[in-house]
DNA sequence: ACCTGAACACCGTTCAAGT
DNA sequence: ACCTGAACACCGTTCAAGT
């Protein structure tokens, strides 16, 4: 999109002797997931991470078919190195809290977090995640429908604040020629008058108010299947 | 990412007669809302658009002084394109109409539609329509804070059901190397029971349950500011 | 004023070759 | 087995020139 500074090679045409060591997945992945958090996914090439790791970007290929392979092993990595709650927790509690998860992975990987939003989970690795989630929601009592569309509907609800929160209003790419202030209190008072509550300070409390409306609703559903049905000591 | 087919000249180098009624905004940004749905944001590029346009990719470049303001240009227009449920509706259920208008403008441009997620509106008619939104929020009778929170959970809602219905689980781009079926099956029974509601025929039904939960708690909320302190003939 | 075409600094990826 | 380097078919954008 735009041109990119000059790359400042320090070296010369030596290979940096430090970073020698043998390429691996684990360096590259590494490697790659420090470079798009420093400089973004849109300017991410493997040429640019072959200079990060000090061979040439055609050895990468020799370790991943291609860049959506080796963006897919990122993803598989994100999600692998996050530590879920355990599972004898209440099912609603836990799902509070798988929701502050897949959050938190944005908050960890903000630049990647528009790759991980956009893509499907269908790695083992994802697909365990996806299970354990689902398992969760399948422990509400509520009859597979309904179990299956409030965990759809969570999961854009969290996937959406995530994805704003590090993508969206107050961090994303604005517009080419933004409005300026003076004419934003004028013809749009009401986004003026809402705007301090959409800074970074506020995502926790906002995050938090969206997802005590869809606890409280899980909530509320189980414990309606509970009363129709009850289990064990009733 | 991927090489793309040959591209097929039929005209050789004459410029095509039909298209070369001058360009202008109007005539570069509908060949690219088509050009996008077609072949999608990744592919799109201002030389194909310059080819589908009859001219060459530096002609565009007359008219937006780069390819971010084109795909500016392209948000302005499908939002202002998108008719918005009337002023003097009840507010709770014009939020409700509101969140399928911005659900519609994904389901009219699903390719466009991950640009436009991710952009903040801070063009005019962005903020005209941000402004539209905050304003019905405002009628609620609720305090700013409560009022502003409430609006922005409710977008992550809904751009997030926008977004995984447009690009998501059912048909945004897959791992690379995808579990075969019977694995699914065997290892991963949670996702496999619930797959079936997540398919495109079950959409409509799954927003509509995450929606009410919305709306439901912003009715519950008004409800109770009206009980706190009455208006007019109270 | 509107459009062109060569050029520059980039991409992902193929392929034949080097160690 | 692991890595290189040239090459191919692309990008967005600058710039000087054409009408």
């Amino acid at each position: 999109m735009k041109p990119r500074e000059k790359s400042r090679k320090i070296s010369g045409k030596q290979p940096a002797k430090a970073s020698r060591e043998p390429l691996s997945r684990e360096r590259i992945e590494l490697a790659a997931l420090d470079l798009i958090e420093e400089d973004g996914l849109e300017t991410f090439s493997t040429r640019r991470l072959g200079e990060r790791l000090g061979c040439e970007a055609m050895s990468i290929y020799h370790h991943y078919p291609s860049k959506s392979h080796l963006l897919n092993a990122l993803l598989d990595r994100v999600l692998a190195a996050q530590p879920l709650p355990p599972q004898d927790l209440d099912p609603v509690e836990r799902i509070r809290q798988l929701g502050y998860c897949w959050r938190q992975i944005g908050h960890d990987h903000p630049k990647l977090f528009q790759y991980i939003a956009m893509h499907r989970l269908n790695t083992r690795t994802g697909l365990g995640f996806l299970n354990d989630v689902i398992t969760s929601f399948g422990r509400l009592g509520l009859d597979a429908e309904t179990s299956a569309r409030l965990f759809r509907s969570f999961s854009y609800y969290v996937t959406g604040a995530a994805l704003d929160e590090t993508s969206g209003y107050a961090k994303g790419p604005s517009a080419t020629e933004s409005v300026p202030d003076e004419e934003l209190e004028r013809d749009f008072p009401q986004v003026a008058a809402a705007g301090p509550f959409f800074k970074p300070q506020h995502f926790e409390r906002t995050f938090a108010a969206g997802l005590d409306i869809f606890i409280a609703a899980i909530r509320d559903l189980a414990d309606a299947a509970k009363q129709t049905k009850p289990r064990g000591r009733a």
